[in-house]
DNA sequence: GCGACAG
DNA sequence: ATCTTGTCGC
């Protein structure tokens, strides 16, 4: 796929003052309202035996959600070689697996709380660029709006490629949540809203009545080591509350959604042929 | 100055 | 993110 925005990519090369700035402009590009090409609804990882093969194969490089495909969702993550990043890509349509690429970059920049696009960003872009489909959704291990100038890795990126995004991340960078996160059931989920921490930006506020994203308990075992809750929030062109929606009906049997699941699985297999 | 921070 | 042994449980 390509970039809509080239012109709002992380470029290398900037100062710190001029990634920021950058990051607000992205920010007031996005939009954090549902303007999704498929239904919510349809979104699942069920692989009904209804699914029309021709129909499958018609729209397996096209990207368009119509017809009775699921939509294509993309699970993206790194893994890491000196100084070097392996960025891979994982997509989804309903439970089947319809694409897998991967790209080896350099990295420019080290990792600095609040500006991580600027370092996974491109070599991401990078593999992205590698992708025969076009997908419908986007998932990025990293946080969205949750973020200083609400302008995280999966909002940066979302913008960058104009398509619904949506980051998930498992902790929290800034923001409050609404309750005590700890020990909460499967299922649970409880608002994180802006605090001093957060910028308003564009035409988004950053007052403590702004949910930001969610804390989201996506899997809980019978008791024992307590499993932290998962920090999702949206990316672009989704609602925080569509956004824990879609990150549920992606949970399949672990803590990480599936896309971002095999796509951090993937990222570590490949990695094996660089070392 | 103090505190706090995705991967 | 990455470095790593053993250990508990289905």
């Amino acid at each position: 796929m390509r970039p809509a925005r080239p012109d709002l990519a992380p470029r290398p090369g900037l100062s710190r003052d001029e990634m920021e700035s950058l990051q607000r402009r992205v920010a007031e590009t996005a939009v954090f309202e549902d303007d999704l090409p498929f239904d919510p609804a349809r979104v699942s990882l069920d692989t009904p035996e209804t699914e029309n093969r021709t129909l499958t194969e018609a729209t397996a490089l096209g990207g368009d959600a119509d017809g009775d495909s699921p939509p294509l969702v993309a699970g993206i993550d790194q893994s890491f070689l000196d100084d070097r990043a392996l960025s891979a890509v994982v997509v989804l349509r309903g439970g089947e697996v319809v694409e897998r690429v991967h790209a080896v970059s350099d990295l420019d920049l080290p990792y600095i709380p609040g500006l991580l696009s600027f370092r996974e960003g491109g070599p991401i872009l990078d593999a992205l660029a590698e992708l025969d489909c076009d997908p419908d959704l986007l998932v990025f291990d990293g946080s969205g709006r949750i973020h200083f100038r609400q302008a995280g890795l999966a909002t940066h990126l979302g913008v960058v490629c104009d398509a619904p995004s949506i980051g998930v991340a498992k902790s929290l960078l800034c923001g409050t949540p609404d309750e005590d996160v700890d020990g909460r059931p499967e299922g649970w989920r409880t608002p994180i809203r802006a605090d001093d921490s957060v910028d308003a930006v564009g035409g988004h506020p950053a007052d403590p009545e702004t949910t930001i994203g969610y804390a989201f308990q996506s899997r809980q075992y019978d008791s024992r080591p307590i499993v932290n809750p998962l920090y999702v929030s949206p990316g672009h062109r989704l609602s925080a509350a569509t956004t824990v929606d879609l990150v549920s009906r992606l949970s399949g049997s672990y803590k990480l959604p599936e896309p971002t699941r095999l796509a951090d699985a993937y990222a570590d297999e490949a990695k094996a042929q660089y070392e």
